[in-house]
DNA sequence: ACCGGCCTCCCCCGCCCGGGGGAGACGGTC
DNA sequence: GACCGTCTCCCCCGGGCGGGGGAGGCCGGT
């Protein structure tokens, strides 16, 4: 039983490319369409895809409020993908938090881009592929604490934040960390709750993972 | 009340370098020196230091052994940094495994040496400095698999454990690792467990850690 | 003066994690 | 055949982790 995928862009062009793309795999079928977020909730109750691969920005409802909206309203409900064109992604850290499973960059290679939908059908997040490098990347490779900042910034952490998760990202726990801040576990452990929600990590091991891989982290 | 150390080199020069780059330091107090492992016993006994810095090879009782021996027997042991040399370091991650808290290179700065001295004291680990990561390097950051591999044989991994840590370091659960390997839970943590003994890590964040840091897992 | 963001701390609770042990099956080695 | 390493699964158990809420204080902006 193949992957059943619901594309939803407002580009035509797009939507065509996808299913060109995903359609050509065996075991991945293009079940539906949409031109807007607005139409997304019919849609998926009544096809109920697997994986929605849905654009960020959209006329009526952009992707950020339909994610929202489809987690909210509909039980069991499908894998999301955001799919951005990254010029514009301030949305990337949004999705996630919203509770998107991944996203995807409109240019990436047609291998990856059917890579993505397999991974996140089999359940698996994909929080931190190319996109998130790219992203720090783009604000030269020298300037590390400004490329940090711009993930940061993204992602909306606090100062307090930013400096847990650093510590998390050197394997200290809840305790340790309470103890070089000189503030009290539970104080900690907020910390690092809005940390996870904020980066869309469920575990500190994850929310480490993308420490590392956006940059945030390095490894000098 | 300053942080008491103990040095253990069977090469005076080191020992006199050691010390006083230590002892400049306001805060730290070098307590005695040992000039083998075989030695180190009743000393840490008697002087109760807060670090003992072990150089890892020495005639009588190389200074895995020694670590071993303090570690077993005496209560409320030392933080133990072993010292290396880095050209014939076969010996990092056996001292990690027997429980060394950090290791450390002679030709290191002085800086750094009294930032590990002190991080240790703190009662921090300092499992990943630069010397795993140049230990990588020496491979050729071509050969990134190779890289990876001669870290991996180091640790002793075995194919299903480095299997297992690969998927830890995608910020996989035990759950979904079975899942994935099609074995049970059970299995999984069996494996999850001989890593982090392997790795000298205390819990999984710091295994990936490790797995970052040493180059197995990569920023690609 | 009010509001909102941030930092701080608190409660309860379920669960995954990791340690400690043990054990059987397989394959290769001596 | 005996041995050892690897992979597999099992038990018990404590503790850290993370979710869900709530709440008070501080500061800066409106």
């Amino acid at each position: 039983m193949p992957i059943t995928v619901l594309l939803v862009d407002d580009e035509p062009l797009v939507r065509a490319g996808l299913r060109a793309v995903l359609e050509a795999q065996p075991d991945i079928e293009v079940v539906g369409e949409a031109a807007d977020g607005a139409a997304v909730i019919p849609l998926v109750r009544r096809l109920r895809p697997d994986v929605v691969a849905m654009d960020v920005r959209m006329p009526l409802m952009d992707g950020i409020e339909a994610t929202r909206a489809v987690l909210r309203t509909v039980e069991d409900p499908p894998k999301i993908i955001v799919v951005t064109t990254f010029e514009q992604d301030e949305y990337v850290y949004e999705a996630l938090r919203v509770g998107a499973d991944g996203f995807l960059l409109k240019r990436a290679r047609p291998a990856e881009i059917v890579h993505a939908v397999r991974l996140v059908a089999e359940g698996e997040s994909l929080l931190f592929p190319a996109s998130v490098r790219q992203l720090a990347a783009e604000y030269g490779e020298s300037g590390g604490n400004r490329a940090a900042r711009a993930v940061l910034d993204r992602a909306g952490l606090t100062g307090r934040e930013a400096e847990v998760l650093r510590l998390m990202a050197r394997g200290l726990s809840n305790a340790e960390i309470a103890g070089r801040l000189v503030v009290g576990v539970e104080t900690v452990k907020s910390h690092v709750s809005a940390v996870l929600t904020k980066l869309g990590a469920r575990d500190r091991t994850q929310a480490v993972i993308v420490a590392y891989e956006s940059g945030f982290v390095g490894l000098g």
